[in-house]
DNA sequence: CTGCCCATGTAAATCGTTACATGATTAC
DNA sequence: GTAATCATGTAACGATTTACATGGGCAG
């Protein structure tokens, strides 16, 4: 479900097309949930008929492109299940159940496992960061936009919102490096005992 | 993909059958990846047609059910997964898109997810942190039956293993919480301006 | 005029959840 | 005897990915 709320809040800031949605899901929102056109077209189609979003012709566009947003019913929706409790998604990581079943490999292996973890999470950590930039200078439209319909008493809480979910996962990023590279050391520790066990014989 | 190889590490340490690895998957192996009945019947018995695991009824069994061990083709089909590079899944954490477009609320029911955050891991870290204690005594029937097929000088790495993913999980879960307590701060500090600001007025 | 990005989709397959069915065993 | 747990599933649905199709505009 969590797909249509995120696109309803998208449209929330300004209107847009599926496009726009689309590329949106793929980077900037894709921080939090991503997802592909092939499933956000479909879900438009389906939020239009339940009135939570309308679409316009735009006849100032050459291509026939429509112009989806948010209605109030659509608005009230979203404000309900923002609201509403959490629940969080079963555990589900690849790389700790490779991690778990990697104990008869070498240990090269491991360690070559744990740097990509390190490249990977590197990769994410800049990403974010720069996101994360991007909200406190004006360079970021659906900010702005979002901004502009609130009094500016609200403005500092609209901001914070967006900088404790970057924070996070910023913190997240530096956690998962901070993990591997201590995992390296175990591994190195342990690679170096045995190593030496073997010399005493 | 992953619940397959999974379900293969899993007996891979001991044979098991259909309902020993449900519950697994609901407890134990649900720190990393977590699975239900209805999905993990279907795939033993795929498995079995792929010739990975293979099925014996067990006669002193009251109940009729069916003892799956891991074949040696299976074991290379698992062995060349975990080695492969692991491609890790999109971001998708419907939590943060809540409070991304939480902007709109009061602070209290802010700080209430927050809160709810908080809760939620504190009971993950729990558990984790109890499961990672029994890998290290010997409580642990799995970890045991692992261990026994290896020689003493590869139960460090064994042992390593796992402790270096429960390790992460607990490192996770303790971020998390952390990040709310810190998240929460600050939103009481922005809110005690808000305050002073209109007293001014 | 060729190749690339813009833009909007459809169809099929895969993965996971929810709901339900069934019968046997064990604890109280 | 009755409730909980053991044990094995099936069916339908929902969410996501993969693969494919199509046509316009634009840069070289």
């Amino acid at each position: 479900m969590s797909l249509r709320y995120a696109i309803l809040g998208f449209l929330g800031s300004t209107p847009g097309t599926g496009y726009m949605i689309a590329r949106e899901f793929a980077q900037g929102a894709g921080a939090f949930w991503s997802a592909l056109p092939s499933q956000i077209y479909p879900e438009l189609r389906e939020l239009e008929q339940l009135g939570w979003i309308s679409g316009e012709q735009d006849d100032s566009d050459r291509l026939g492109r429509r112009l989806f947003r948010l209605t109030p019913v659509g608005a009230t929706a979203l404000q309900a299940w923002v609201e509403a409790p959490t629940d969080y998604p079963p555990e589900r990581d690849p790389e700790r159940v490779k991690l778990i079943f990697l104990d008869r490999s070498d240990p090269d292996l491991i360690r070559h496992h744990l740097e990509s973890h390190i490249a990977h999470h590197r990769e994410k950590l800049a990403t974010w960061q720069s996101m994360r930039a991007a909200m406190t200078d004006g360079s970021h439209r659906q900010m702005a936009a979002r901004l502009a319909q609130r009094p500016k008493r609200e403005h500092d809480l609209v901001l914070l919102t967006k900088l404790l979910a970057y924070d996070g996962n910023i913190a997240r990023a530096e956690l998962e490096i901070a993990w591997a590279e201590g995992a390296i050391a175990r591994l190195e520790v342990l690679c170096e005992r045995q190593v030496s066990k073997v010399e005493q014989v």
